[in-house]
DNA sequence: AGTCTTATATTGGTATAGCCATATGTCCTA
DNA sequence: TAGGACATATGGCTATACCAATATAAGACT
């Protein structure tokens, strides 16, 4: 099953390499088991340290989970997000982001999030928001909470993979930094307060103002954090100065469109014309249909 | 400096543990060097398997650098986005992740992404894009390519860490999947010209059509692939269907809330004011600086 | 027959000792 | 002074032994 190493190389990051290629394209699937630690020593034809390097740092990587005792060994896991969130926490930690980046990044995505979630509640998502918001306490654990907090729970909600990942990471890094500011418990009733508002939106399913209520929020804690904490809050105003960007309702068939100076389009009646500087690309705004 | 393990847990994730707070916490920095193996065995008061493991664990981690020699040892080094992003890819192989939430995400982000790197390009800027579209062929290397791409350089561009870290991750997802899909030539013609139009506009310091150009870009490339893929394609009018959220203009100054029924700026002249469902909020449309 | 206890085999976890490969500094020599 | 040979410290790997945890199976008791 699998080939006797290339010494040439270090020789626990080819174990690495041939177990997690293995995994990654579909050999092995969760829940198998790879072999024993004796097994696989005698596979690699390896020693038992190196062979433990490996499996230790496959370990740590969540691809796979070892148990002891006579039913033990290497079995394939699925990689939590925890792991993942650790992983980019580590990242962070190098590449310092601020308050305003964070909330900037909140701007765009959660807003949808809102949203989306607002289309598909159920009476269930009702229960558990109220639940989760009643434990909305001021002591916010530590390290990973494992419970799972509003804004987390809209995310998946949403059912979107991609949009719960990032959520779930940026709650971490804000988590983080709430504890190291102390902010006081008014703080904490008002995030409170407007989880409430935005889940009575949500509830009347309206999704425009689950969305409003959701920025509200969101602006308004990266407003408080930055003030604690002495930095320039995000405005969105900054981005969309006098013209809203989506005042234009893009589409798959798009209503805006940047096209040649020669598009036929251009000569469509109705159509919007604005020569993008002194080029030869004009952003053209038609009628629904037309492009 | 560092404490004999507690033996109750595992050893080596508590020097694991101990070693990667010690570098969180900033007490040692990158360059800094931690000591040799030896000295590290003695320091823990373990085994030189078990201080081998934990350092091939932190050294996976890329939170230090083991080198050999007379002169070697551990050294803290910084997390670079290689690392984190393959911890990523680990994880989305689990979790399965669709060409239609791809492209929600990069709709949420990158049309502001491009509004900002257009506000303040420079000339390299604009040398170093020309460069990259005419880089542009097919193959697309393999494995996380090192060569930046378009994208990828307009997120350094906006100069906001976690959106570059987010869309060079989307950018790897998408390689991947263009991969698989064996698109002809005319698809990468394509992306080029998109691309070109973008620069065009970025060039002409238009924000408003590089948000567009980029959206139109993005949207078809997304239903390109979807097409091949034979799965449904997003489209963004299913979010906002009749009501454009952003046309609301929310900024600091909101002019737009959701508030309770009994909030005295209902009573204001020129409010607009619409009930949610049948609860006892209302949003609220007021005019600028009233709230 | 069913349930609890106990023994045991299997497996992972740690410790010790030793050899090899490699990088670097030093000293010697031309 | 420049170049090369050697010494040395360090990481990398192997081998072996023993300890600790755990699931299974056998046995004792009710």
């Amino acid at each position: 099953m699998f080939k006797t190493v290339n010494k040439s190389e270090k020789v626990s990051d080819n174990i690495i390499a041939q177990i997690r290629d293995s995994i990654l394209s579909g050999a092995v699937k969760p829940g198998d088991r790879l072999a024993s630690e004796k097994e696989l020593i005698e596979q690699f034809g390896v020693s038992k340290a190196t062979m433990r390097e490996a499996l230790r740092v496959l370990e740590v990587m969540g691809l796979i989970e070892v148990r002891k005792g006579i039913t033990g060994g290497a079995f394939v896991a699925k990689v939590g997000m925890r792991t993942t969130i650790h992983s980019l926490i580590n990242f962070i930690h190098f590449q310092p982001v601020s308050i305003r980046e964070i909330t900037m990044l909140r701007y765009l995505i959660e807003p949808t999030v809102a949203q989306v979630a607002a289309s598909g509640i159920t009476n269930d998502d009702v229960l558990n928001l109220k639940k989760i918001i009643g434990e909305t306490i001021e002591p916010a654990g530590f390290e990973l909470s494992k419970e799972i907090g509003f804004h987390r729970y809209l995310a998946r909600m949403a059912g979107n993979t991609l949009l719960t990942l990032l959520i779930d990471f940026i709650d971490n890094l804000l988590e983080d930094r709430k504890k190291s500011l102390d902010l006081g418990p008014e703080f904490y009733r008002e995030v409170r307060q407007a989880h409430q508002i935005i889940l009575e939106c949500l509830i009347q399913k309206d999704s425009v103002a689950a969305g409003i209520a959701m920025t509200n929020d969101l602006l308004r804690v990266g407003e408080q954090l930055c003030k604690v904490d002495g930095s320039i809050p995000f405005d969105p105003l900054e981005l969309t100065k006098n013209i809203s960007l989506s005042d234009l309702h893009l589409g798959l068939n798009w209503k805006a469109r940047v096209v040649a100076e020669t598009a036929p389009c251009l000569k469509e009646e109705g159509a919007l014309i604005k020569r993008i500087g002194s080029g030869k690309f004009c952003l053209f705004v038609g009628r629904d249909g037309s492009h």
